[in-house]
RNA sequence: GCCGACGUAGCUCAGUAGGUUAGAGCGCCUGAUUGUGGAUCAGGAGGUCGAUGGUUCAAAUCCAUCCGUCGGUACCA
């Protein structure tokens, strides 16, 4: 019985084009990363389905892959690396806090895929774990902008905000702290749904286009005016928008001290050159986790807003001490490597090489096979990235085909007339597609040989150097 | 999860008041051109019409269920 070659759905293959997309982004970052001098840490897929769920909701659960083991263990796949992070930290006495620690992995979450979204995608984390200072989260809302930098994302906006500021806003509205993660989740929807929808959202509820119902939170109507007073605080610079909001939350209490903690962080990004034209205090930012106690952030790219934020994160104090032991202060922040993969794409500025490979050695002469051997490996000692042909021998033209499909950019031939004179041709292959439009004729095309010159063998690799330093053409 | 639309070749799509062997363009393969990628020309391969069940003398076409894709909504720990 012949077997499908299918996917279960929101799961896909990343081809060589993709991938190497993937990898050189990751690579950007991960510079960047250790640049601020976090160290890498890999941990397993499989986790137990209680440390998993423990930090979520009974809903959540559901999203969350069951994985099956002949032990018939209660075991999930992570949905994401702060969790197992956690778990970590709590798990060997012997790591020196605060731990700094980047993370590169898959995560899976059993959501209904949309456009940019998967059910298996990579997330690339950076947190400090044990790090109460307010310059732990200075550092993360920096090592973002210069992860943005490195990958060249055009403009984009790191926007932050407090959980702290948001619990004074609770207070400042007269609303209960049972209602506090309801009010929260509504919040972070206020980008994608609008001031409108939110505050029916806040109150009574509505019907969306497909008619189903949004669940309304019944909150009064000066209470919900009292929130969009706050919501509508805006300012140029972060300065303004602190100063305002010093002003309107005057009275509640508690609000010196938590707009302090934000105000440092303010200060400190001034100082270090991150300014309000691209990290701005955002009211409207909430996360939706509910395991965030201070600071959030989100930073989305202004030239791609629809690909939603691209790195989100923020303080979560409360998490590692889940499993025990005394409190241990974190923060960090996780991009979304599919998301900004798809946003790059989106603006055209992923590369689109197709192989790894920059020269292509071809075979036309059975005779000469050892020598091909040898001259490919010559090149691969010197560093150069070498592809010998390895298909059935066919003729020079399909092998040229493929070197001009892969957009591989030398090629070499070197038939018995060259190696009889210790000569090999090398062909760059941009010139006769450059020229390709221009002819007419096969025979013509045939007989211009464009872009070739033949070297001495004995030169080869060095000239090959040479040539693939020159700005990619 | 809920509401709706849609699933025909690798891709984009024709084809239904049920009726011989299901088509096109692009792509792919072979050759013209035994050592030159493009263009051109000639030939060729590729589909159990998403799956299963049903109605019928007869189903890509009608019905049911499932799966998948897309749009909206919820969720996003």
């Amino acid at each position: 019985m012949k077997i499908e070659p299918r996917l279960s759905r929101g799961l896909r293959d990343l081809l060589p084009q993709a991938a190497m997309a993937r990898r050189q982004l990751i690579g950007k970052v991960r510079a960047v990363y250790e640049n601020y001098g976090f160290s890498p840490l890999e941990t397993p897929a499989v986790e137990y389905l209680d440390i998993l769920s423990g930090s979520a909701g009974e809903e959540a659960q559901q999203s969350i892959f069951r994985v099956v083991n002949p032990e018939e263990e209660a075991l999930g796949l992570r949905f994401d690396l702060t969790v197992p992070l956690s778990r970590v930290v709590s798990r060997y006495a012997q790591i020196e806090l605060p731990f700094r620690r980047y993370q590169l992995a898959q995560v899976w979450r059993a959501d209904k895929p949309q456009p940019g979204r998967f059910r298996q995608f990579t997330q690339f984390d950076i947190d400090s774990v044990g790090a109460p200072s307010e310059i732990a989260d200075t550092e993360i809302l920096a090592v973002i902008c210069d992860a943005l930098d490195a990958v060249e994302a055009g403009p984009y906006k790191v926007k932050f905000s407090s959980r702290k500021i948001l619990d004074l806003l609770l207070r400042y509205a007269g609303i209960g702290e049972d209602l506090a993660a309801d009010v929260f989740r509504v919040l972070d929807k206020l980008d994608k749904l609008g001031l409108e929808k939110v505050k029916k959202e806040l109150t009574a509820g509505y019907e969306d286009e497909s008619g189903a119902p949004v669940r309304g939170l019944g909150l009064a109507s000066a209470q919900v005016s009292k929130i969009e007073d706050f919501l509508s605080i805006t300012g140029d610079t972060r300065g303004e928008v602190l100063k305002t909001l010093g002003g309107e939350f005057r009275d509640v209490a508690g609000s010196g001290e938590q707009l302090a903690a934000v105000e440092s962080i303010s200060s400190h990004l001034d100082t270090l050159g991150y300014r309000s034209d691209r990290v701005m205090l955002d009211l409207g930012i909430a996360r939706g986790l509910a395991y965030y106690t201070g600071p959030v952030f989100e930073a989305v790219l202004l030239d791609a807003p629809q690909f939603g934020s691209v790195f989100g994160g923020g303080r979560y104090d409360d998490l590692v001490s889940r499993f025990g032991g005394p409190p241990v202060p974190a923060t960090g922040a996780s991009l979304g490597v599919d998301r900004l993969l798809a946003a790059l794409e989106h603006l055209g500025k992923v590369s689109q090489r197709k192989t790894t490979a920059q020269v292509f050695v071809s075979t036309m002469d059975r005779a000469l096979m050892s020598e091909y051997l040898q001259i490919a490996f010559e090149l691969r000692r010197a560093g150069i990235r070498t592809e010998i042909n390895v298909g059935r021998p066919k003729k020079l033209g399909k092998q040229l085909q493929r070197a001009d499909r892969l957009e591989i950019p030398y090629v070499l031939i070197m038939g018995a007339d060259e190696a009889a004179r210790g000569m090999v041709t090398v062909k760059e292959m941009e010139v006769g597609r450059a020229r390709s439009s221009g002819i007419a004729g096969h025979e013509q095309w045939k007989a211009a040989r464009f872009g070739q010159q033949e070297i001495p063998r004995a030169a080869l690799v060095e000239t090959l150097q040479r040539l693939l330093e020159r700005p990619a053409a």
